[in-house]
DNA sequence: TATGAATGAGCTTTCATTCAT
DNA sequence: AATGAATGAAAGCTCATTCAT
């Protein structure tokens, strides 16, 4: 019956299609809240049909958040070992979230709300998987404290955390606001503005007292 | 016959007692997934009970979030208007989630989780509250800018976010970890932390390139 | 403690106000939606004292109705066997009726609404009375027919309970658009016109076609 | 697939399942003690799938009350308006409760238990149907009234109580005594019966003081 | 593949009733 | 006599999941 290209492609592209729609109904209402039946009208689908391509309400959540990491491990791997500097390093990270939020909002809210902030959905398996990430990333801390790019007065795992925390905070600030990020030329300057704070502090560069 | 005052403090204590049962199954599961009878369980009782205190199980989390914003609020009045410096200011919230991480760790779980990550449970009524106290941080961080404290070239809503942000960040990692804040010292060093990296950065004060 | 007369005059002064608060909020709300809390609300009472006066809450509505067939069988016995006509004592039942709903509209309109039209309530017990006051009034309506009042071509028992179910009509309408009876003058007019309407029926006296 | 026509078909039958199930249950236990499981268990299905069906409980009662209210007003409107004698239009409201409770006795017991007698369940919308059946009864009457056909000196609204009233009653004798109509005969000499009555009232026509 | 009828566990909420005080 | 805290059965409704077609 599949006259694209084959018959597994079909399937694939249908996957997507639910794992799209799912994204916008949990985004909306949360994963818990989010009904099979919401999810299969978002898709254009009789809710039965799910069942067809994912086990289970779970294992559907559980390919939403495949996507993710799948992408995000892939895009640290290829700095990783370079010879690039920790500030790329972690720049790659807030790129991927970024590139995902334009591409993808509704997925990067889900891992922000469902995952990052909720312990309700923490699987022992998806736990896994997310201190896996903040390990990686508390490596590339450690690795900048080493090199005395970061300053090493305050633990790299607290360190990762605000990282993680204010890039969070500013991801979701465009979420929240639902604004769109215009171009590369703002894209570029969230990226910026987010290192910079982080780097260099909200102290004014300036003070008064120093005049 | 109420052992201790009166009558009426009999009932504030079983109030509060059913309030702290549910800041501990909410923090477990989730409000939605915390059931009624899990939280009469925890709190000793039958599940009748609870009703007889609570209209229903959504006036039983808006009395638990009310005990937070009550403390809040009364916080950052107490330092308005006196003459303090942004800063202080500021500090005086890191001040009260710290406070409140160490007497109820639950009920910050919850505030992070089901408030400020999630707008599942935003009812208008709640979110008015939030946007409220956003509102007011985000008058102190422009306070600050006027005064030069804080640098200008980011939107005040920003920077408050990022505080707010690297706020969380650092109480989710207590309550992740679920380390508790071992003394006054301790409690001093992270909110010097907190305050630390929000205003100076996380650069090493002593760069490489310095040399 | 009772200083009235007796202190079983003050008991049932307490059950009398009991009984009449339960009226108003069965009449309001029907039996089974009526809540015990409403009844002792209603009668300026705690809940709990409910049950010191009566065993349940069928107990109460048993007490209720009891007050009103007792009335109601006294009433028609007064007229029995004392030689007067089959209409009189129909008249009697009516004047019940109509005094009762005077005094006390709430429970008229439960007798009918509860026990009169709907089997719900109709216990094996409550059946039986109920049903002996349909055999009463059936006898008067046959001694009726016997002499030659009512007209022998309608079953005994179909005319009583077209008799009732004008009567209930009528007070129907009186209680539904809660019209109170104004002064003895109307009350006789409305008796008549019941009897009026009952006897000779609805038909125009004098008929176009008889000009 | 479907045995019949179409799905819709299908749908319809079991839609008509349930609401006969529903009568037959409402009928028994009175609409508020009847519950979803016995409806569910009288028409031979899980009590889920009557959630498939309909929204509610009370949009199940609603569906009931339609298909009353339908074949009633569909009946009264084919009278309308014909040159026929007001006394023909009421026979043909007659014609209706006696025909329905021939086909479907429950429903008439709950039309006239759970509407016509009973404030309980009178939801606005619904209380709005019922005022508008009384209302064009009413006008009937008051056309007898105009043509001389029914007596003027009592308001047509009283009279068309007392009408509908014994209408009822009669009515509420075959249902209580669960006696079933036999035949055509029997259904003509109930229809007449409860006009004469109406009309020309219980007195006999030929009373022993006229002698 | 695709549909949606069918199931039933599970949840919130209500409320009659009991009982310690 | 009087209160109201405490209990728990029961009911309406939701929704993940299964399955016949």
């Amino acid at each position: 019956m599949a006259q694209n290209r084959s018959g597994n492609d079909v399937k694939k592209e249908k996957e997507s299609a639910i794992i799209d729609a799912a994204c916008q109904v949990i985004r909306a209402k949360g994963f818990h809240q989010a009904r099979i039946t919401d999810i299969a009208q978002a898709a254009g689908i009789s809710y039965g049909l799910v069942y067809h391509y994912f086990k289970s309400k779970a294992d559907l959540f559980d390919a939403i958040l495949k996507e993710w990491w799948t992408g995000l491990f892939s895009t640290m791997e290829q700095f990783q070992n370079r010879g690039v500097s920790p500030e790329e390093e972690l720049d790659a990270i807030v790129g991927y979230f970024l590139d995902q939020y334009e591409k993808r909002p509704d997925l990067v809210h889900i891992v922000i709300t469902e995952i990052s902030r909720s312990s309700v959905n923490l699987t022992p398996d998806r736990l896994a998987v997310f201190k896996d990430f903040i390990g990686r990333t508390e490596k590339i801390v450690a690795r900048g404290q080493g090199a005395r790019v970061f300053r090493s007065d305050i633990r790299a795992r607290y360190l990762t955390f605000i990282f993680l925390g204010a890039l969070e905070s500013f991801v979701s600030i465009l979420v929240l606001e639902g604004r769109p990020i215009k171009g590369r030329g703002e894209r570029q300057r969230i990226a910026v503005a987010l290192q910079e704070v982080f780097l260099n502090g909200a102290k004014a560069v300036d003070p008064p007292t120093r005049q």
